[in-house]
RNA sequence: GGGGUUGUAGCUCAGAUGGUUAGAGUGCCUCGUUGACAUCGAGGAGGUCACAGAUUCGAGUUCUGUCAGCCCCACCA
């Protein structure tokens, strides 16, 4: 038992204790070890990331989860590893390849490939061993990555099933177009922002002379690939002229002017001009009118060839040019300012050129109505709740998932052509010959899949499917996913239809959301404005213990958190006050006698009320952490540790540590050990490296505190419970004289520490015993000595009144009579208003019928008990006046 | 255009199923370092719980509306 320095110090033992841990296999777990199954796939973070506040806080919650129900006695299992992201990652070796005056077309799908890989191998891991500093319990033995063999064989199964039964096919589309990362993303990877534009009139005029029709666009670049206009069926003003031919000016194509009921009338002129290949509305009235798809921008978003003097411009270098010729030409009618949303590229932030391409999709509709059933029959609940809301919403409204990206980096969908027959052929293995023609030239699918499908697996893949393993057997349906509100379109909807769909069961029975960490004005953590903490540096300054404790207090699920270095500094204090009131226990223990264990009859009062304290504890934080609200668990810890145990309990033990009776010293030292081992024991999911290092150091415990038992109100059974009404009394008034005597002290200036004689003078003969002999409680806390049982007031005194007692400080000399007065006069005012209220309130007829007993009876206990208190301050100012 | 969410002390936030005189952290003020901790202790000031109604014996807590902020979804050119 040797004791600890003075301050605490993470950097001192946090990586060390963490590498124990591992070494000691203690996150690892089996399928045949016993205890209830409880599992928790961890949301993967991208081989390129680089751990950021929001990864700390979904990181501190799951492992809190996970200790707490590891320490419980459950099979837990933490489920790690990575996600390959394809944008992301092949971005950034795209950008090094940049750097090396080359690109990935000049280097070749293979070799590109191959570099990825490296650079995977080189930086994927940094992501992990961040993960470490922050204490996650995953056990990395199981660790996976969505491109690993299994998870790639759960994929390729997934594609073939779901292409076979028709839920999977190809087919050309409008689809959202990123011109800068140069594919096709799914409509949840736009973001739609407001922007100010404008509307361009532009007339389009009748063959035949006979005037013109006004349209009006945001995107007048559009029109060279404009194929007819459309009105409104039933509007008047164009009813007798659908059908007419119109010329499209600058092109002098002509196209159809048509009817179509999808036209809002109200809008712009009632005419819309339609673009099949660039915009999706106008997609589908071109396949409803049979209209020509002509694209006229490309990939890249310049301008077609064929287009004459504006092909090859970029998108809005045409614009311009296409707005100056149609001024010039005569056929600009005005121009209008025109808020309308844009949607941009949720990677890159390029705005979206809706494209018509070959693509391949997810039929949603078939894949949902599960999903959807799943939260309605409770089989999978969200928490908080409302989020469910929000669930059911999207997927009542889903539309069909694009999954191809035309990315070299990804799972490569597994389909294959012909080119002698030109046959398709979907494969789980490789396909070399033709099944349908023999034919030998076949050409892979180039395009891989959206990185999300592979996500969608995670929670079975990465358990071992499609293999039927033990682990499987075990955690399917995992506990838990912990995750932010953000991504639960991204990827919780996707994983529970996946899981319904291939393994017949929900992926996990609960979803608990939480919200976003910001900077301290509220502000999304983000690059671009660089105001983004680095864990890694918190954890360096303060430990993660501070930052972990930081992330969870204060915060409830589902709600955003702003950072704030203060509030990391108050969770590093908390940490320094567990140290050192660890500290004092440790340089008492010398002599303590380990096999000594008191009766519940050797324990004095304080002792008691701590132990009914700690059961109390026990009780709440096991409720809120069952009910994921850890931030309030967490507070109950801060409450016990920090005002019950440190600034009540430890002061009251001082007396027999100090003292020379052994037996006295020893049952402290006990009650000390106890509670103060307990409560580690409580507070370690949240706090692990500190609760450790510290339990290793107290007597009567082996092991790691990782492994030991949650604590329960049963284990203290023979000592306490966590009700205990008599204590509670006991304790109140005890604390309620220990307030009233350092209060008028400090008023007067006068040190807290410094003694001072306090006269009691007992009004509730009930309480004269007790109050006796527990007055040593009085002194020790609030330095009064001596302290004298009287009937009299003193007349030079500062005196206060709680329930049952008043409290004298006869300080001749230092009492300004007036000033006392007033300040009696203050409290004897509120005094008196509260016992208005609680008068009126039994006065009132109906409250006395309809309210609980106990309510109204506890109203008369109030107002008897400010009634007494007022009749004392009203005797004692009376007397203070005629000094 | 729908939907959600927030509005409580100067600041950041807790206050589940309505019931003591609404709490904490931080900041501020006063006092205090002979040993667990100044990364501390004692005390204090500071709130008509956004506003208006409703339900109720009783509302920070439930309902309706208003105002303000934030977010998500949405194919009006």
């Amino acid at each position: 038992m040797s004791n600890i320095p003075k301050t605490y110090e993470p950097q001192n033992f946090e990586r060390e204790t963490y590498a124990a841990w591992e070494r000691d296999k203690n996150f690892h777990t089996t399928a045949d070890a016993k205890g209830e199954p409880y599992c928790i796939v961890i949301p993967p973070p991208n081989v390129t990331g680089q751990l950021h506040m929001g990864h700390a806080l979904d990181e501190t919650l799951q492992d809190i989860l996970i200790r707490y129900h590891r320490m419980k006695g459950d099979n837990t299992l933490w489920m790690p590893g990575t996600d390959h992201a394809g944008i992301a990652t092949q971005a950034k070796v795209e950008e090094q390849l940049r750097g090396e005056g080359t690109n990935r077309y000049e280097l070749g799908r293979e070799k590109f490939l191959e570099r990825v890989w490296q650079w995977k191998e080189t930086y994927g891991n940094r992501i992990l061993y961040q993960l470490k500093t922050l204490g996650s319990s995953c056990d990395w033995e199981r660790e996976r990555f969505t491109m690993d063999a299994g998870c790639s064989a759960a994929v390729r199964k997934v594609f073939v099933q779901l292409y076979n039964e028709g839920l999977i096919y190809r087919g050309r589309r409008i689809t959202n177009w990123c011109p800068k990362c140069n594919t096709a993303l799914s409509d949840i990877e736009v973001e739609h922002e407001t922007e100010q534009g404008h509307l361009w009139h532009i007339r389009y005029p009748f063959k035949d002379g006979s005037g013109y029709v006004e349209v009006a666009t945001t995107r007048p670049e559009t029109m060279l690939g404009d194929t007819g206009v459309a009105v409104h069926p039933d509007d008047e003003r164009y009813k007798n002229l659908v059908g007419k031919i119109l010329i499209l000016p600058l092109v002098n194509r002509e196209i159809p002017l048509f009817a179509d009921s999808y036209v809002d009338k109200e809008f712009g002129t009632g005419a819309v001009k339609v673009t099949p290949a660039h915009d999706p509305n106008d997609f589908e009235m071109g396949l409803r009118n049979n209209l020509e798809q002509v694209k006229v921008i490309n990939n890249d978003g310049t301008m077609s060839d064929g287009l004459g003097k504006y092909s090859g411009l970029d998108r809005y270098k045409c614009r311009e040019q296409i707005v100056a010729d149609l001024e010039a030409g005569g056929f600009l009618v005005k121009v209008e300012n025109h808020e309308h949303a844009v949607g941009h590229c949720h990677r890159c932030h390029t705005t979206i050129e809706p494209l018509i391409s070959k693509q391949w999709f997810v039929k949603m509709e078939t894949l949902a109505a599960p999903a959807i059933e799943a939260v309605k029959s409770g089989a999978l609940k969200f928490v908080p709740e409302r989020f469910t809301k929000i669930y059911v919403n999207w997927l009542e409204n889903i539309r069909d998932w694009c999954i191809s990206r035309q990315l070299w980096w990804g799972h490569q969908i597994p389909a294959w052509y012909c080119d002698d027959c030109g046959e398709m052929t979907v494969s789980e293995v490789d396909v070399h010959e033709c099944p349908h023609c023999h034919g030998k030239n076949l050409r892979r699918e180039e395009d891989v899949l959206d990185t999300w499908f592979s996500s969608a697996l995670w929670p079975f893949s990465t358990l071992g499917w499609p293999d039927d393993t033990p682990e499987l057997k075990k955690f399917y349906p995992t506990s838990v996913l912990v995750t932010g509100y953000d991504i639960i379109f991204f990827w919780v909807v996707r994983m529970v239809m996946m899981g319904l769909k291939f393994r017949g069961e929900v992926p996990f029975r609960k979803v608990f959301i939480h919200g976003l960490v910001r900077d301290e004005f509220g502000r999304k953590m983000s690059k671009s404005l660089g105001n983004g903490v680095d864990p890694v540096e918190v954890i360096e300054k303060y430990g993660a213990d501070s930052l972990r404790f930081m992330l969870v207090t204060g915060n409830t699920p589902g709600n955003d958190l702003r950072f704030y270095w203060s509030r990391v500094e108050s969770a590093r204090n908390f940490a320094n006050k567990i140290w050192n009131a660890s500290r004092f226990l440790l340089m008492n223990l010398e002599g303590f006698d380990e096999n000594f264990k008191p009766k519940r009859d050797d324990l004095e009062l304080a002792d008691r009320w701590i132990l009914h304290r700690l059961a109390y504890r026990i009780e709440t934080v096991t409720d809120n952490l069952e009910r994921f609200e850890l931030g309030e668990a967490a507070r109950q810890l801060y409450e016990f540790i920090w005002f019950e145990f440190c600034d009540y309990y430890i002061e009251l033990t001082k007396s027999r540590l100090y003292g020379s009776d052994a037996q006295a010293k020893t049952a402290a030292l006990f009650v000390l050990a106890t509670v103060l081992e307990n409560a580690l024991r409580l507070l370690h999911p949240f706090m692990p490296f500190l609760t450790e290092i510290i339990r290793q150091k107290l007597p009567h415990v082996e092991g790691s505190i990782m492994l030991a038992p949650y604590p329960t109100c049963d284990e203290l059974s023979d000592l306490t419970s966590a009700e205990d009404d008599e204590i509670d009394a006991i304790a109140n008034l005890v604390l309620s004289i220990v307030r009233s005597v350092r209060n008028p002290k400090s008023q007067l200036g006068i040190d807290s520490r410094k003694k001072a004689a306090v006269v009691l003078k007992v009004t509730n003969a009930d309480f004269v015993e007790l109050l006796k002999n527990h007055v040593n409680y009085v002194a020790e806390l609030a330095s009064a000595e001596p302290i004298i049982f009287a009937d009299e007031k003193p007349a030079h005194a500062l005196s206060d009144v709680v329930d049952g007692a008043e409290i004298y400080l006869p300080l001749e000399g230092l009492i300004d009579t007036d000033k006392e007065i007033a300040r009696l006069d203050k409290e004897l005012d509120k005094l008196r208003k509260f016992a208005v209220s609680t008068a009126g309130k039994l006065k009132n007829e109906r409250f006395l019928t309809k309210a609980p007993p106990a309510v109204v009876q506890s109203e008369r206990d109030k107002l008897a008990s400010t009634e007494e208190k007022i009749s004392s301050l009203e005797q004692r100012i009376a007397q203070l006046k005629s000094l």
